[in-house]
DNA sequence: ACCTGCCTCCACCGATCGGTTGATGCAGGC
DNA sequence: GCCTGCATCAACCGATCGGTGGAGGCAGGT
């Protein structure tokens, strides 16, 4: 028997989800929420297994919600149900806590399923969530805006050396490294080699 | 009419999946290989819809395939599908340019919408390689190794600041931001700013 | 043939940084 | 009450860095 905690701003999409999972014996919605606050209120109360969570809600967000509920050691694994497949919300959502997200045009055993994994731990994504996730964490076009040479010296001033060192390394002197990181800098639009490292590891060069 | 490629260095696994495929219709298996090399040949000169390509193969294995054919701009899309939920090549394999992730227990109607999808360009990841894939956007713990102080000299510096402007913007003297970052290079195990604000990154601290 | 981008090198300067030593006050934990 | 960690400040030194203004060679593309 699986408890379920209901989060949406919507009476309609609550009773709907409610009705749906009220006439399956393997569910039992414990509680529902209209905003954020009381989300994490009733969760705190209930400790039900799993939270359907609306993203989009007047006052304290979903998002905010799930973050809270992590924070405060709230245990129940936390379903994102979301109308549009918001790409943005995607990432914080996960990163917040979320151990699945699903859109709400999604089949009714498809839900179904979802929670059960979700109760299991298991983490379920809806195929165009899945898709936002991987692309994620593909790295991006990683510009060749650096030169090979320059990359090289930038690696090695991210590794802590010298210019003096790097020369070494490099087997140029050490005025080329320099020049090579003004060259850098230039191009990272910054001015010393601490924020170039920085720029460096934002734009996925190192 | 889906054209596929299955890569795979098990015979058996082949004619299973060969027959398998050839039962349905919608299917067409246009070529089989046994390593990555000749799956990146075939692959080239068939253009197949979807590539079912397992990770461990000899010689050229899946993972360094994949990286190929998108290099060689192959439109194919590539279903990774391999015996075990080895967590460490997730990551590499969707970085690569995977479009989709299972594991070869999968039942055989998921497999056949799989690849479907995956010819749609819809991403589908096993539940466990889901579970990986958030792990590994989910912020690790990030040791609260620095202190706030620390942490804040640490971001002024990435931003381009010198140790005076840091200075200013924390309304303290120069010399204290020289202390902090002394300290900060204590823990990090580095020796100046640039491979202060490196260590930084990797350690997920910016 | 020309231009552009990349890589290489030089010299000089002031500003900044890294290293050291030492000090104070204030929390929290034992 | 003592100790540890954190945050704050000071003075000094040599080493390093950033900025400027050059220069030449070598490849690739128009």
């Amino acid at each position: 028997m699986i408890r379920l905690l209901i989060a949406d701003d919507h009476p309609i999409v609550r009773d709907g989800l409610s009705g749906m999972f009220a006439a399956d014996p393997g569910f039992e919605v414990v509680g529902e929420a209209g905003d954020g606050a009381e989300a994490i209120r009733l969760a705190e109360a209930l400790q039900p297994d799993v939270i359907l969570m609306d993203l989009q809600m007047p006052g304290v967000n979903g998002l905010a919600a799930i973050s809270q509920l992590a924070e405060r050691g709230v245990r129940s694994r936390v379903l994102v149900l979301t109308t549009y497949d918001t790409d943005g919300y995607v990432v914080p959502a996960i990163e917040a806590g979320a151990t699945g997200y699903l859109l709400k045009d999604a089949p009714r055993d498809e839900l179904l399923r979802a929670v059960r994994a979700a109760a299991d731990g298991q983490s379920v994504l809806a195929p165009s969530v899945a898709n936002t996730l991987m692309n994620h964490v593909r790295t991006p076009p990683a510009a060749d805006l650096l030169s090979p040479r320059e990359l090289e010296v930038l690696q090695l001033v991210a590794a802590g050396n010298t210019n003096r060192e790097a020369a070494r390394h490099l087997f140029i002197s050490e005025a080329t490294v320099k020049t090579h990181l003004l060259n850098i800098y230039a191009k990272l639009d910054v001015s010393d080699r601490a924020a170039a490292v920085a720029e460096g590891f934002k734009r996925k060069l190192l």
